[in-house]
RNA sequence: GGGCGUAUAGCUCAGUUGGAAGAGUGCUUGGUUUGCAACCAAGAUGUCGUGGGUUCAAAUCCCACUACGUCCA
């Protein structure tokens, strides 16, 4: 069974009959009976365009959208909504998603499974998003955005309890009456369509609102869940009705602004400014005054026209499309050459483009968001760099900081944010020089890599645009123009190339999809009450009675050596493994049997011990910690805790845990970060947290409900990650630090002693780790440093502060010396060699050097160099040592008669075997090497014999 | 989280199948010219990122680490 049809009071009372779309198959509701298209098809064009469907909104840019979200947002709290803040764009609070894609992604998963009451109910909103699907069609459509508000009113009903606000006739009602009195729309241009709606587990009916052949708002109502017994049956998946009932709206602001304007495109309505200013520097105008006669207005709105009723394939063929948008563009009756086409739509879908990935980028560093080449990071980076290609392709004259503060005045009006502008700025500098760079580099690979390419060439191997996209970071276009300049003027991209290389990349991740699961400790966990947790109540206790409840043999493959068993108990005061602590060690134990706890983990709501024995359920059991490794935890988890907040004091409000860990030797903090942080930058965090250790007299330690919590605290809260649950735990370390946290933690922050950061390193650009050594920990690195510099002192015979001075002498008296011991060698060589003594002979006008020598084949190489170099004097020289085994070395003068004469290869296998070894080379230098140093003689003479001295 | 890549002179980078450590620029000295720039010649500068391994022989091949870059999710 499916879902039953739409039919609601209000569409007959407003005057609306229900039909079927000849092109979706669709039905949907219209007050024009002689309509037969849902008005959302390849045949329903924009009628707004040029002429407005909303009145009463003159204003363009932040003005209009400032009015338009008051009249959204008025309308609903006049009708008992209740008004709530927006939320970040940076979904901090979820952990599947980095970016808020809707409006209801501020209340999954925990308002929508039930778990946590929503804020207000119901409730109205206009949520920023950011989707990151369509960036490249944003510009070319005319209509597609990467950042958008979507305007919204939220109902969670719980008919099981009698909590029901309201349901579909109240909300189309609502929707109809927003649309037909504030806005003004007459209802003959509004269709409500019906399309069920399905995702992420749940379903439900919904109504799709178009006006004007544009969507402009979605109505959904969310009372589905997936369930394999379900009777209801959409897109062949069965579903079934949940306890929650939502209704989950979406209002596009963006695109009711496009209709109050009437503009060509949807930029013009929402970024005037920016768009008519880049014009300007771009020198649009110089353009256009080509041909005085082309309407620009017209082919800009015929082109949305066209864009919005098209379906445009990703990976369609450029020049194919242009063609079939010349031709329906002269159907209708504007007449423009390919090159006029190219000329006016490609500059100016830069144009449009900028201002919204500057809209982008702005409230996701807003948000405190660092670029980095990782996770939601990266997605910052990889929209600063579409803009700064964007701007280098306009060759405009303006830094990607300047284009930046212009949108923050213009279109966000000073609005003030997480990050301050200054800081904002700063990072999108930083962020051109990467990019400034990473060209430089990639201009260099590709001259390497183009090296074997005829300047000719037209097209460019598929292997080399690969590699020199993925690990340069240059797109093939990109590379064309380098390559340009470069020398290889005809070359360009093959056609198809670009669904290739996208197809491949999909491959790739679709593999590295494929994870592991991870093994379970035990076999099944039995049905049993949750482990009761002590070590909340009283974080000092190190004793406790408990009884066993179970115990299971261990199975998995993540187990310390040594434990068999896991043990089950009522409660505990052993904190298993969690939020970047280790787990407690310590000691089980009856009055028969005693075993040592080698790790504690937590499985479910259960606590398991890791054992070195077995227990029998029943059996009641006394444990004790190992408290110097639980003490030194907690010196570690607080310290954590600590210097988190001491970085983000003295670096600035972007910094944000990006993971930690604590052991029992140290604890590592990971901080997002712009820069590699140095020593000045660690001694000041170290000050500052232990300044905090002094100053906090204690740890303030509360547990909220989750809608309480994000309320009195925000999302800052969710450091550790995202908690699940609805009620949180929440570790306050006065105004510090205060963050949502499920460890054991020190009573009062004095009792960590100490804090030390050691060092940090780079986790991944933008993310800096800290070392931090706390308490016990912190004197034992500091002995251990201690014991270091003295033995360092000792081979040297000074005193350590010496250490610095002595050590860079040292090295470099050892650097001399090494070369003047080279330089000796060789004049000894020298010496042996000119005297006319033993080793050195003239066969038919050739030197000839046989001589045994110390040191190895690299020492030997200079002496050759020394003999057989000089082009004057043909030499073939021969040298054996004793070292490791016997080394063999044969040179001869390279392009002389010697050369001829003698091969220096040949003659090295012919005496190599005395040494029993073997070598090789090149006709004019061999060398090889054995392992009977005392045929080294034979060896010698061998050559002596078969050159003929 | 996964993939790919890079590390060689002060700087920017070449280095072919494992077999003699290179270029450009900068530096020093000398010369020519001189308003500056420039030009010519000679010379100096190397822990080939660190640590292991394979080999007679490693900048080069293998492993680990460190630093950096890049693409995808």
């Amino acid at each position: 069974m499916g879902l039953p049809p739409i039919d609601l009071a209000v569409f007959k009372n407003e005057g609306y009959v229900r039909k079927q779309c000849r092109i979706t198959n669709l039905w949907f509701w219209t007050t024009d009976s002689s309509r037969d298209t849902c008005g959302d098809t390849t045949e329903d064009e924009y009628t707004f365009i040029g002429a407005p469907l909303i009145e009463g909104f003159p204003m363009r840019g932040k003005a209009l959208k400032d009015a338009m979200r008051e009249a959204f947002l008025s309308f609903f709290e006049k009708i008992e909504h209740t008004r709530i803040q927006p939320y970040p764009v940076l979904a901090r609070w979820r952990d599947d998603i980095h970016l808020t894609i809707a409006s209801i992604a501020d209340f999954q998963p925990h308002v929508t499974s039930g778990e946590v009451e929503p804020p207000a109910n119901p409730l109205t909103i206009s949520q920023p998003c950011i989707r990151l699907t369509d960036v490249d069609a944003v510009g070319r459509s005319g209509r597609h955005l990467t950042t958008f508000e979507m305007m919204a009113h939220h109902v969670f009903n719980r008919p099981d309890e009698g909590k029901m606000y309201y349901w579909m006739e109240e909300c189309v009602q609502h929707c109809h009456d927003l649309m037909t009195k504030t806005f003004n729309i007459p209802s003959h241009e509004i269709t409500y369509v019906e399309n069920p709606w399905c995702g992420g587990g749940n379903a439900g009916a919904a109504v799709e609102v178009i006006v004007g052949g544009l969507e402009l708002a979605t109505l959904v109502f969310m009372n589905l869940e997936e369930h394999p017994e379900g009777d209801i049956e959409l897109k062949g998946d069965t579903y079934r009705e949940m306890p929650l009932q939502i209704i989950d709206t979406g209002y596009g602001l963006e695109r009711f602004c496009w209709a109050a304007a009437g503009t060509p495109t949807i930029y013009e309505a929402i970024y005037p400014d920016t768009v008519s200013w880049l014009k300007e520097m771009f020198g649009f105008s110089t353009i256009t005054s080509q041909w005085p006669n082309l309407d620009l207005d017209a082919l800009l709105g015929e082109m949305s026209r066209l864009n919005g009723i098209m379906n445009i394939e990703p990976g369609v063929d450029a020049d194919e499309l242009q063609l079939t948008f010349l031709r329906r563009l002269k159907e209708r009756g504007i007449d423009v050459t390919a090159e006029q086409f190219s000329a006016v739509t490609e500059p100016l879908s830069k144009i449009y483009a900028i201002p919204d990935h500057l809209h982008a980028l702005s409230h996701m560093l807003g948000d405190g968001l660092v670029p980095s080449n990782a996770k939601a990071g990266y997605l910052a980076r990889m929209l600063a760099r579409r803009t700064l290609r964007l701007r280098d392709d306009l060759g405009l004259e303006v830094s990607l900081a300047e284009l930046a503060q212009h949108h923050l005045s213009v279109n966000l009006g000073g609005q003030v944010m997480k990050q301050t502008h200054d800081g904002l700025l700063g990072i999108l500098q930083l962020e051109e020089e990467r990019y400034i760079e990473m060209i430089r580099k990639g201009s260099n690979a590709i001259t390497t890599q183009f090296k074997d390419l005829p300047q000719d060439s037209e097209y460019i191997p598929d292997e080399i645009l690969f590699n020199l996209n993925d690990s340069h970071g240059l797109a093939p276009d990109m590379v064309v123009t380098l390559a340009k300049n470069a020398g290889w003027k005809d070359v360009r991209i093959r056609t198809g190339f670009a669904a290739e290389m996208a197809e491949r990349h999909a491959r790739l991740a679709k593999q590295a999809a494929q994870a592991v699961a991870e093994k379970p400790l035990v076999q099944s966990i039995p049905q049993l009450p949750p482990t009761v947790a002590l070590y909340y109540e009283d974080v000092q206790q190190r004793e406790f009675d408990a009884s066993v409840l179970a115990c299971l043999p261990l199975v998995g493959e993540d187990i310390p050596e040594g434990a068999t068993h896991g043990v089950l108990l009522d409660k505990t005061c052993f904190y298993p493994e969690g939020g970047g602590q280790e787990g407690d060690y310590g000691r089980l134990s009856t009055d028969s049997t005693n075993h040592q706890v080698l790790d504690t983990r937590k499985v479910g709501n259960h606590v398991l011990h890791l054992v070195t024995g077995s227990f029998e359920t029943g059996d009641l059991v006394h444990g004790s910690l190992d408290w110097n490794r639980r003490k030194q935890l907690m010196d570690h988890h607080t310290s954590v805790h600590i210097v988190g907040g001491a970085a983000r004091r003295i670096l600035g409000p972007h910094i944000y845990q990006a993971g930690s860990n604590k052991s029992a030797d140290s604890g590592r903090l990971d901080i997002t970060h712009f820069n590699r942080l140095n020593r000045e930058d660690l001694d000041a965090i170290e000050s500052l947290s232990n300044e905090i250790i002094g100053q906090v007299q204690r740890t303030e330690k509360t547990e909220l409900n989750r809608k309480d919590a994000d309320k009195k605290y925000g999302f800052d809260l969710y450091q550790g990650g995202a908690p699940k649950g609805s009620s949180i735990r929440i570790i306050r370390i006065a105004d510090h630090d205060i963050q949502a946290c499920g460890g054991t933690h020190h009573d009062e922050p004095g009792q960590i002693g100490s804090i030390r950061i050691v060092r940090s390193a780079a986790v991944q650009d933008g993310v800096e780790r800290l070392h931090i050594v706390a308490g016990q920990a912190a004197l034992n690195y500091a002995r251990n440093q201690d014991a270091l510099l003295r033995m360092a002192s000792e081979t040297f015979g000074i005193p350590s502060h010496e250490l610095p001075n002595a050590s860079k002498r040292f090295y470099s008296e050892w650097k001399d010396q090494r070369k003047k011991i080279e330089q000796l060698e060789a004049e000894i060589v020298r010496l042996r060699t000119t005297g006319g003594g033993s080793d050195s002979a003239v066969v038919d006008g050739v030197r000839v050097v046989i001589m045994e020598v110390t040191g190895d084949l690299k020492k030997m190489t200079k002496m050759l160099k020394e003999l057989t170099l000089d082009a004057s004097q043909p030499s073939l020289a021969v040298l054996g040592s004793r070292e490791g085994g016997g080394k063999l070395m044969i040179a001869v003068t390279e392009n002389t008669i010697a050369s001829e004469r003698y091969d220096a290869v040949t003659l090295l296998r012919e005496i190599a075997p005395h040494i029993k070894g073997g070598g090789g080379g090149r006709p004019t230098l061999a060398q090889g090497g054995g392992s009977n140093p005392d045929g080294l003689d034979d060896a010698l003479d061998a050559a002596r014999k078969s050159v003929g001295v």
